[in-house]
DNA sequence: TGTAAATATAGACATGCATCTATTTCGATG
DNA sequence: CATCGAAATAGATGCATGTCTATATTTACA
């Protein structure tokens, strides 16, 4: 498990900003299983109480307490979170406390980085090409 | 649709950064939809496409050539991406073309900031409030 | 006006996923 | 060692979603 978290970071440290270059497919795969995670209220508010806790840690029995759901659906979630290295999770004594990767976050916050200027533009680049299908079928 | 895209977009601004603050269970709902919509593999990669592209501008008919998808698939991920107000559109003659709307990235990228200073902590905060659930049931 | 090309929409289908209950695992403690 | 509490896992279920084919819509043009 803790090889398909580096390997996702790795991803997102190999992947360019969205409006530098187009993705790959294998690069868009990585991405997108993070932003997959983002992609879920719970999860969203999960990664927020933990992201902006003074301490960096939360205890799971706190965040079960925020939410009006099952002990088992948070659990999931965090795993979800710590699969795609968002989180990490460490036990102490009966509790497990979860924190933020930060550097994961740095990533995808890079990754949807705008070119320093304005809207609509910023100093003109070459056209990046466009990747063309390997064979179009039907 | 206009309106579902301004709505998220408001959204988004008011929605402090992750390590900021927990989000609300609204702020979250919202951007979790735009996460969301980052979360496949083949919108990731038409977004990096249109906002990377020189012009601002790409047809649509050079996205469906990019992929070995069938037209009306694409056609249906370029609707997601602009009902949560990544993409917009505008048809001329017999084509259209979708462009970034780089507010909405921006948006993103600073919700998913980390606060100044290196790894895991920054300048001590006050501990955030956990949100308390309204009432828990089972 | 009628045909062709570019997109969008409709509807179907299979897979994915968020949630639940029930159970298991693991550490602390009497 | 038995039990209790915290968290994770297993398995079931209903709804969401990515993809397809077929069809509709829109624009250009003969």
């Amino acid at each position: 498990m803790k090889g398909r978290r580096m390997e996702l970071l790795e991803i997102l440290e190999c992947s360019p900003p969205l409006t530098r270059e187009p993705l790959d497919a294998e690069q868009a795969a990585g991405v997108a299983r993070v932003f997959k995670a983002l992609g879920d209220p719970v999860r969203l508010r999960i990664l927020s109480i933990v992201a902006s806790r003074a301490g960096g840690e939360v205890c799971v029995c706190d965040i079960t307490g925020a939410f009006e759901l099952s002990q088992p659906t948070i659990s999931h979630h965090l795993k979800v979170l710590k699969e795609v290295g968002l989180l990490t999770s460490e036990r102490r004594a009966s509790w497990v406390y979860y924190r933020l990767v930060p550097e994961t976050l740095g990533e995808l916050s890079a990754l949807l980085t705008l070119p320093a200027s304005g809207p609509a533009g910023g100093p003109a680049r070459e056209s990046a090409d466009l990747p063309a299908a390997a064979a179009a079928s039907r």
